[in-house]
DNA sequence: AGACTAAACGGACCGCAGTCCGGTTTCTAT
DNA sequence: ATAGAAACCGGACTGCGGTCCGTTTAGTCT
């Protein structure tokens, strides 16, 4: 009764079998040319199956669902967003005052939720990556609050102050309120300013 | 050459047609029934038509789109409560000191939608309707703040305060997040307070 | 009243998201 | 090497949103 990883230990998922990896990234291939080069409503699951020789039940098993092969799509841009904000130069990543990091944060975040805008909304609220997309902004937005010595609610502030930088109210503001984008960044900043001063008084002693 | 009305003279649009008129309410009926006893995702085009006892094209003249019609059958509720917030009992309504109407503002809003969550997010970004709906939350926003001294980009500081009502954020926060309702409202008058706090310092410079 | 026009009607039709199941391929253990 | 099982593959199929166009009907003008 020999085995060699019969037992699954907790080691995460099965490890993934090599047609199912090369497809995968066939499909991802396919689904990236086609967003390039025809915008992303030609994404359709077909086109993608198709142009990257394989049936359609396959890009279904590898992603969900339409929705879910664009959350993969973004998940290349997203994880190098969250890679800058950790380890990347001064001010989005570590070494700047939390303010400025702060500021630097929500205009970054701006410019890249209106790059991918059109991928953002096709990837809908799919469960997992909008959740960790989310959390892990807020969980950054939440730590420079509470180095800004923020007091109250600061999870729930934190959601309200990334609430503006979503896709639906940038594009709301861009392209029907016709409001340029360094006017939104400077909105943002001043909002970011408020908050974070209820806490600073002078004579009402913050925190270093 | 004797003439009734042929000069439209800019009286708005033609008026309806007899007919269309009651094909419009059968169709706003049937969908209303749908929602009540079946969900909204029981209200697909067809089963509304065929409820109403027309054909489905009727439903895309008279509402755009799927999107449309559940923009019109939000329109009831959403104009109920701009009289009550127009011209209704304070601290909602007109009378109460601008700073109470604000807050019972931001918990109506989160209890309203909240409630039509499902009819909202099936009524999309139905282009006019969500345009209409947040020109007057915004509107009223707007002058609350200016009431309260608020200066700055009022506009954009407006729309922050309204993005954490967003039935995307307050769905994140109470079906994924668990936090409780009572919690979200306690967080928006703090936020509130904080915008409104650096205008509001007596004896004190504003912000630099 | 009768004819005329513009609008409304209705259901066949299309494209795409998502499902299902029988056949095929990869991996492992003997 | 080989047999067996698990995972994968593919494409036919369904349901729904949205469009189109020939037909009908409500108002209007004479």
């Amino acid at each position: 009764m020999s085995e060699h990883r019969s037992l699954p230990l907790l080691g995460g998922p099965p490890p993934e079998r090599s047609d199912a990896a090369r497809n995968r990234e066939a499909l991802l291939r396919a689904a990236t040319d086609l967003v390039d080069h025809c915008g992303v409503e030609a994404v359709t699951m077909d086109a993608v199956a198709a142009r990257a020789g394989v049936g359609k039940g396959t890009v279904y098993r590898r992603f969900e669902s339409r929705e879910g092969l664009m959350a993969a799509l973004l998940n290349h841009s997203e994880t190098a967003w969250q890679a800058a904000v950790l380890s990347g130069p001064a001010p989005l990543g570590p070494g700047a005052p939390a303010m400025e990091r702060l500021l630097a944060f929500g205009r970054s975040r701006i410019e890249t939720n209106l790059k991918h805008g059109d991928l953002i909304n096709a990837a809908g609220h799919s469960g997992a990556r909008a959740y960790a997309a989310m959390s892990f902004a807020a969980m950054h937005v939440r730590y420079l609050l509470t180095q800004l010595g923020v007091r109250g609610d600061v999870p729930i502030l934190a959601t309200s102050l990334l609430a503006p930088l979503e896709i639906v109210i940038l594009q709301q503001q861009t392209h029907i309120e016709q409001i340029p984008v360094d006017r939104i960044e400077r909105a943002w900043d001043d909002l970011v300013r408020r908050v974070v001063a209820a806490d600073a008084q002078p004579g009402a002693p913050g925190r270093p």
